[in-house]
RNA sequence: GGGCAAGUGGCGGAAUUGGUAUACGCGCUGGUCUUAGAAACCAGUGCCGCAAGGCUUAAGAGUUCGAGUCUCUUCUUGCCCA
């Protein structure tokens, strides 16, 4: 018998895969979709399991019968390409480009059914282009502004990261120290749209509830007020934000932020200047703030209280108060709230209790969040929480101190990179001082090649000829933006190109993108749960607002989250990672070091990672094993949505299944005829159905790694069928089932079986139903304890089962003589006796 | 601190959603074949017990004829928010 040569088929069917494509004529539409990559240099295992699941997916449909969109294309902007062309000295289009050219030949071995006619590169001008148009048009929509703001600057990638790119206040690749430094940035204004990106969560029924979740909590919408004091003396109020005015009673000072307009006082003062420029040196997340010792600056200046005359409360400067944050300005309640009250212990400050926390007259040794009656609140006693809030804010507004207010967590989303390698923003500064987009026939607005890299800060700020430029209408002296624009802006709409990847003059053809939108199935990391996914739901909402023909509004209909790719790690003695070639293993107990021998420390599963040198390469496993092979690993132990520890023996032993495959399939077809026994061969067909039902179910609900047990036992079934008395026509009927049903996981050697079987449909998925097996097996209980499993015919009566029970069950003598008081029947399923002692 | 998940053999995990717990795979043990090894094939493999049988889904309670699944308490782990 001759072995499968997978690199042979491999490369065979590869070739029929070159220009690939799903779609057909008739059906129905389907759009499946995993996010792009960043072209880094070659794929990870990540990404094959990203690709691997997506494609079992677009094959499966296709196979239904639909038209399917199976698109790739590259998230080629971004910093690594900078960082390594001053390390290659290479330019980072040439670098991009070369990665791409890389991981595309490493993605084919895999086989995806990927249609590279529609490949696009955000680094193409052909691409940024339209994303310049769009800018534009969400400019004159109101929907971009310019803002001066605090932002958190990396002092070595000379940049402004966003909040979630500062880990523990440090910049997330460079690991510096983050400074908060004013800036005038791009923003895209993100925020109009909170209450809409809020309530159609509620329709994404496709998503996971977690990652609903996470993003309600980003949104965080909180009700309020604003209440005003009146500050002693002056004329000014300080209005501050709140949603706890039920704990007016309980305010004990009044905190603002060092960049509050009260700070107009200050600027002369020189304690005030140092407390300033120290609060500069937290981050701005909330984590940072949070983790931060509190710090204040205490001014002689004291509010009065709105509901008790004669108090009158001190006003403080806080480094835990954020200007662009509610109204920049709280009232102090540290009896229920842990930040104030971390403030109030500091600098001796009063903590009045005004929610009843049960213990009356123990001191508090934190801030009290729970429930309970109100206290030491004059109107407000023996209120609970939520109707005291009611009763103050209904109070605030009638006496005009304040108004009720809807607060969201969500901030405008800044946009502007002080980098090379992105999309330009296509605005200019004439020298009159006002800022105007770019006329729309000027663009795409290139960015040039000619840079110097070296050179500190942002080389486009450098490069006068592309900087200096005209107004094309006015003719007027005019200079560039120079930042460019966050790479998830880049990925906002990539879903929308691929429906038209060649359109020269719009970002989008409206029909196509109404037909092929939204994603039916989009799938790839948890990581990006938050921000990209909340991005384009912003961008989608933003182009319908601009062309009211679009017919969705939501992007992803159903999103699928994968697990990461884990393995374990290595170190020698002195500390230093190792990759797994570096390492043998003599036996389970001891594993040494290739090159010295000496001991080797074996850690937990993590997350690939090239720092920890735990990663293994998709493309030596692949040749190693076949492409089939590392694709049948990858979906074949865990489930999909969980973390996967890659394990060597693992893709050997897919590799070894997928030959044992191969050999039956050879068997099959030198097999010769034999004498027929009737209803053994029904008996095996019905059994085929029920597999059928089983593995088309479990893909439908991507439990790829349940798929793959039944494959398992289908192999089984058909090693003790092929020696049994049932026709060469139903074998090979049913092996040509089989290999079809294994076509999405393994393309190469379902074709290749498919072709040697003569299948002339090649596309079509077997029909999901037909006659089930008639024997069923059932449980006895006594009890509710299972004493027997009997084998009986489906739909078996009560009756019947009794019957078999007393004459030949296991079960019956622990009824004996004993009186059975119950009987519970479930058909096909149990029978279970109650019997008294 | 708050919210959300999850906890099943030596390991990855399955269980038609309240009805046969441990499917399938890995590993391990024994055997066949082989000069030997590898491969392949066959058999076994939750725990205790010679067996009959008993016990077992993190721990404990509850609902039920029946609980891995539902409810409550506790513990542990992971993720998100703080």
């Amino acid at each position: 018998m001759e072995r499968l040569n997978f690199q042979a088929i491999e490369k065979k069917w590869q070739k029929k895969f070159k220009d690939f494509s799903l779609y057909r004529e008739k059906g129905k539409k389907f759009y499946c979709l995993e996010m792009f990559p960043y072209p880094s240099g070659k794929i990870h295992m990540g990404h094959v399991r990203n690709y691997t699941i997506g494609d079992v997916i677009a094959r499966y449909k296709f196979m239904n019968g639909f038209n399917v969109l199976h698109p790739m294309g590259w998230d080629a902007f971004g910093l690594p390409a900078e960082n390594a062309s001053r390390l290659n000295n290479l330019h980072p289009k040439k670098w991009t480009e070369k990665n791409i050219d890389t991981m595309k030949k490493q993605l084919k071995l895999l086989g995806l059914s990927i249609n590279w006619n529609l490949e696009i590169s955000t680094c193409d001008k052909e691409y940024y282009k339209h994303q310049q148009e769009i800018f534009i048009d969400f400019y004159n929509l109101g929907l971009v502004s310019r803002k001066e703001t605090y932002v958190n600057w990396d002092p070595i990638e000379k940049t402004v990261l966003a909040n979630e790119q500062v880990i523990n206040g440090r910049g997330w690749r460079s690991n510096a120290l983050v400074e908060r430094k004013k800036l005038s940035q791009w923003f895209f204004n993100i925020t109009k749209f909170a209450d809409n990106l809020l309530d159609d969560l509620n329709g994404l029924d496709g998503w996971p509830a977690k990652v609903k979740l996470m993003q309600k909590n980003w949104i965080g919408k909180s009700f309020g007020c604003e209440i005003n004091f009146e500050v002693v003396n002056k004329k000014e109020k300080i209005t501050v934000f709140t949603t706890r005015p039920d704990t007016i009673f309980g305010a004990s000072f009044i905190a603002v932020s060092p960049d509050h307009p009260l700070s107009k006082y200050f600027i002369h003062d020189k304690n005030f200047k140092k407390f300033k420029d120290e609060c500069n040196k937290t981050g701005t997340t909330e984590e940072a703030l949070a983790n931060a010792e509190k710090l204040g600056y205490k001014t002689e200046l004291f509010v009065k209280h709105p509901f008790l005359k004669n108090k009158e409360i001190p006003i403080y400067f806080a480094n835990f108060v954020l200007m662009d944050y509610g109204t920049g300005a709280i009232f102090g309640c540290p009896a229920h709230d842990q930040r104030d009250f971390d403030f109030a212990k500091k600098y001796n400050l009063k903590i009045i209790k005004v929610v009843s926390d049960g213990n009356k007259d123990i001191e508090l040794k934190e801030a009290y969040l729970g429930e309970g009656k109100i206290i030491n609140s004059g109107f407000l006693n023996d209120l609970n929480i939520d109707l005291a809030k009611k009763k103050i804010i209904d109070e605030i507004e009638k006496k005009k101190l304040g108004v009720k207010k809807t607060l969201f967590r969500l901030k405008d989303w800044g946009i502007s990179r002080q980098r090379y390698w992105g999309c330009p923003i296509p605005m200019i500064y004439l020298e009159d001082g006002s800022v105007v987009p770019v006329d729309k026939s000027e663009l795409p607005i290139v960015l040039p090649e000619d840079i110097n890299l070296n050179a500190k800060g942002n080389p486009l700020e450098s490069h006068k000829k592309w900087r200096e430029t005209k107004q094309k209408s006015t003719g007027k002296k005019a200079i560039r933006e120079t930042d460019t624009l966050d790479t998830f802006v880049d990925s906002s709409w990539y879903f929308l190109r691929f429906c038209s990847p060649n359109l020269k003059n719009s970002p989008f053809d409206l029909q196509k993108v109404n037909y092929w939108m939204p994603v039916d199935q989009y799938i790839g990391g948890i990581e990006h749960a938050i921000l990209h996914l909340l991005y384009s739901r912003f961008f989608t909402k933003g182009l319908k607002q601009n062309n009211k023909n679009l017919n969705f509004s939501e992007p992803f209909k159903n999103l699928f989250t994968q697990g990461m790719v884990c393995h374990e790690t290595y170190k020698d003695k002195n500390g230093n990672w190792l990759y797994p070639d570096e390492i043998e293993k003599v036996d389970t107990n001891s594993i040494l070091k290739k090159s010295d021998k000496s001991k080797v420390v074996i850690g937990p599963p993590e997350s690939m990672s090239k720092s920890k040198k735990n990663t293994i390469d998709p493309e030596t496993m692949i040749l190693q094993y076949g492409a089939d092979a590392v694709r049948w690993f990858i979906l074949s132990d865990s489930p999909p949505e969980k973390d996967i520890q890659w394990s060597d023996r693992g893709v050997v032993s897919s590799n070894k299944f997928l030959q044992k495959i191969w050999n039956l399939n050879s068997t099959i077809l030198s097999r010769k005829d034999c004498q027929v026994d009737k209803n053994l061969e029904e008996k095996f067909i019905k059994l085929i159905n029920s597999y059928v039902i089983k593995i088309d179910s479990s893909i439908k609900n991507f439990r790829f790694n349940v798929s793959i047990a039944h494959f398992y036992e289908l192999y089984n079934l058909f090693t003790d069928s092929v020696g049994q008395k049932i026709s060469n026509k139903v074998i090979k009927s049913k092996i040509t089932t089989m290999m079809k049903l294994m076509l999405p996981f393994t393309p190469h050697l379902s074709y290749e079986c498919l072709e040697l079987l003569k299948c002339s449909e090649l596309d079509n998925w077997p029909e999901v139903k037909g006659n089930l097996p008639e024997e069923i097996s059932m449980a006895i209980q006594i009890n509710g304890k299972t004493r027997d499993i009997i084998k009986t015919n489906k739909n078996a009566t009560e009756n019947e089962i009794n019957k078999i029970i007393l004459e030949q069950s296991k079960a019956k003598k622990f009824i004996q003589d004993k009186k059975i008081t119950k009987t519970i029947f479930v058909k096909n399923k149990i029978i279970n006796y109650i019997i008294s002692e």
